[in-house]
DNA sequence: TAGCTATATAACTGCAACAGCATGTACAGC
DNA sequence: GCTGTACATGCTGTTGCAGTTATATAGCTA
């Protein structure tokens, strides 16, 4: 199971993501909207679901992939000590403040 | 600019970055930390420099790294349409509807 | 059965990333 | 100035990944 991390490296992994938020999709939806050929999308959408990230169900030839958001908590849960930090200084001074109070 | 994305698709920069949370620190530190060669930590250093998630403060020969979050904001923004959908099923459908009702 | 559609896999290529080693640079102390 | 320390950069070999084309597989349709 490859790391979530280097499986969104790939924008055209991301992209894919995004695409199927909205709903699933089949494998020639999905190359069209990436713009690259249907094995390069069929390479991709194989690593993301060794990753966990899609889900098959076949139809006939058809395959529909679906999103599995599931493994997206890990990177959620690395990037949580760090939420806090970016937003400007006064926000970010308000939420450090927050913070405390339930301590 | 590199990617936030592909910048921490390596277990070693995300290890550096989570060392710099608690306080700066120098090339030394870091190097025995991450368990590589000083060449090697330098190197990782600057692909974070150059994506902007860490600055330098020279000190002599000595150089403190200090960790700069805000490009982890574009990671963080990509992330927020799916962050509703892995809580279990109660949570999931409870935020679904707070988000509702603000519209 | 033959042929068409949808997708996966294989084989190949080019390139970029990573690791190690050696070397360069900058500063401090003597 | 020389030596040691702290770090950066250059070079090299290797590996892995992204992309392509060609081919295989599976299921429909006629």
């Amino acid at each position: 199971m490859p790391e979530p991390f280097a499986v969104l490296a790939d924008p055209a992994r991301r992209r894919i993501l995004d695409l199927l938020r909205e709903r699933p999709r089949l494998v020639g939806e999905l190359t069209e909207a990436v713009g690259l050929s249907q094995p390069g999308t069929s390479k991709h959408l194989r690593v993301l679901r060794e990753a966990g990230l899609v889900t098959v169900r076949p139809e006939a030839q058809r395959r529909w992939y679906e999103l599995r958001p599931e493994p997206l908590a890990e990177i959620d849960a690395w990037l949580t000590p760090y939420r806090w930090m970016w937003a400007d200084r006064f926000d970010a001074l308000e939420r450090h403040l927050d913070s405390m109070e339930d301590e």
